[in-house]
Parts: structure tokens; C-alpha cells; sequence
DNA sequence: ATGCACAACGCGGAATTTGCGCGCAAGCGC
DNA sequence: GCGCTTGCGCGCAAATTCCGCGTTGTGCAT
């Protein structure tokens, strides 16, 4: 289906992870392919998911969403499709960011963002309001985002 | 400095925040506003630093990093600039995607890829030998990626 | 085994199309 | 009336498509 990457792709995806509006012919440059060859890669390489988004990222602050707050939740385990209910609800809710389903004392680890305090505290009773199956949730609040990225690594 | 967004931009960037290749011309019609203004729009936005990055997001299977960890880590309070230093040189670390410095029976928080539990293992044991004022690393197991993005809310 | 023909693939470059980036005059709000 | 921002038009840069070529790998006959 998705036949292995060549050096040619990985470079050339080193390069989008740190910015995608890079032009074709500067990243052919770099990597020392034609344009159009970097152009027929990115295009296939979408179409195959390897590149699932390009996506920009917005300035916290400047959103209106200052704090960041990671929520360890615990979950009925035993229902199974619990976690699947869970998915498609906050797939839906702007601001947790990301879920993780973990092993540990936690079950579930969010990332999520607010405005204050006060909203999330909001956040996280729609939460428990929301989804029976959460039990409860210890809150860790983020002072300081040290790095964030979604950057993947590619070379072997 | 940046003065506040109106309902033009939230909307504008609620777009590129999904998909940040679409053309100028179709998130005008979306929001009623000519390609030219959007244009302007986000071009003040990337140097004011609203939009800080315009990134793709590459699968992390197929870029041979199916792993995905939370490491927990306890730091020295005390020493305030040993978290200066731990930025730097984690920035460097390709492997470490996310890192927060929180609240809470931990210091730090990161989100760390891998290609298995063996490379992992190489991972901390480079954050413990080469940042010793980590004294200690929790690392919960990630079985399931329930939601990844970095969206952040703009609508108030 | 060796040599050869041929199909498949991916490249670079040219031609075409598309979208961006400016200037400009008009319109809206303060 | 004075900013500021919009919409429009034009020139240009970049993306997309198309085409010819070299390389690779496969099958077949020698």
C-alpha cells in the first residue's frame, strides 16, 4: 500500500514538518532535485497520508488562550467502546488539543487549552458531565510550554 | 504592539489552522471577504507572529516512529536556569516533540516518539546522563492516540 | 548464463494555467 | 474630513501538466 520512503522523501519532509509554504523549487535546492520532482513527491505523499495536514499554528496568547493545562483522567476500563465514544465526543471540543490513551495510574492524558482558571474548570465539568465513564481527573497546570511541535523524525 | 483580532482574522485563522494550503480565494468566499484581503491578512499575521509556523503533519508510522511516550520527569526547583539550559538542548532532540514545565508531583511533562521501547530506552537514558538535573522519569506508555492537533480556539 | 528487447518508473525541462502580490481608487467608520 | 481597509486589475511568480529521455528491472531467446 504505502511502499517504504526513499531519502529523497525524507528530506523533503524534514523540510515541511518546519515550514510547508516553502517553495518547491528552494526545497529542490536543498535537496538537490528539479522542482517539479519535489512537487510530484509532496502531491503523492499527500494523497497517501504520509502528510495528513498542513496545518498553522496560532500564537496562544494572541487566541485568547493563554493557559495550558495537562488533565490526567481515569476511565471505566472494562467498557471498551467507552473509549470510542470518548473520541468522537472530543474530537469535537476545540480545546483539548490532544488525548492519549495510556498505560499508568491515568488512563487518559489531555492537553488542553483555556482562557483562566475559571474556564477550565468549565472544561473539565462538561467533562465529567458529559462522559459518564470518566471517573476523575488530576489536573497539572503547564507554567512554562518548553517546546511544542508535532515534529516526526524520519531519518533512520 | 498586536492589537486584537477581529472577527475577520478568528475566522481566517480558524481555516488555515485545519489546512493552511487553501487558496486565498476560497477562504474569502467561506468568510465574505475578496482573496486580496484574506491575502493581506495573513501575511500581517505571519510577521506579527499570530501565525508562528506553517507546518506539515507527517504520519508517524510511516515516518517509523509508531511509539508514542509521556515522560514525567523531576527537575532541580532550585536551580532556576537549569530549565533555561534543559530548553535548549531539548530543542535539538527531534525525538522529544512536546515539553511542559507544570504543576504539580512532576516537574516536566513531554511527549516523546519513538521507534520502540528499546530506542526509547536510549532516549531517557541521554535526557538522564546528559541533563543531570533530572533526577527522575515516569514514563506512561501511549496504547492510543485518541486526538492529535495543535488547534487552538480563537472565537471567543 | 548471457544478451537483448521492452515495459515501467521517475527524472528534468517546456508550456500552460493558476494564484499571489502589488498599486490604485473607492467606500466605510471614526 | 481623515484613516484605514476593501475590491479590482494587472504583472509576475509558482504550481500543474505534458513530453522526451535515461535508468532499471523483467522476460525471453539465444
Amino acid at each position: 500500500m504505502t511502499e517504504p520512503l526513499d531519502q529523497f522523501d525524507r528530506n523533503i519532509l524534514d523540510i515541511v514538518q518546519r515550514d510547508c509554504q516553502m517553495k518547491a523549487e528552494a526545497v529542490g535546492e536543498m535537496i538537490g532535485l528539479s522542482a517539479s520532482a519535489v512537487q510530484r513527491r509532496l502531491k503523492r505523499m499527500r494523497e497517501e497520508g504520509i502528510i495528513s495536514a498542513e496545518i498553522a499554528v496560532v500564537d496562544r496568547k494572541v487566541a485568547g488562550n493563554p493557559m495550558t493545562f495537562i488533565a490526567g483522567m481515569e476511565i471505566e476500563r472494562e467498557n471498551y467502546d467507552a473509549l470510542a465514544k470518548f473520541r468522537t465526543w472530543v474530537d469535537k471540543q476545540d480545546h483539548i488539543q490532544q488525548v492519549y490513551y495510556v498505560t499508568g495510574s491515568v488512563d487518559l492524558v489531555a492537553i488542553i487549552t483555556a482562557q483562566d482558571v475559571g474556564q477550565y474548570d468549565e472544561i473539565t465539568a462538561q467533562i465529567m458531565s458529559q462522559n459518564p465513564q470518566i471517573k476523575r481527573i488530576h489536573t497539572n497546570v503547564v507554567l512554562k510550554s518548553v517546546k511544542l511541535g508535532m515534529f516526526v523524525p524520519t531519518q533512520s
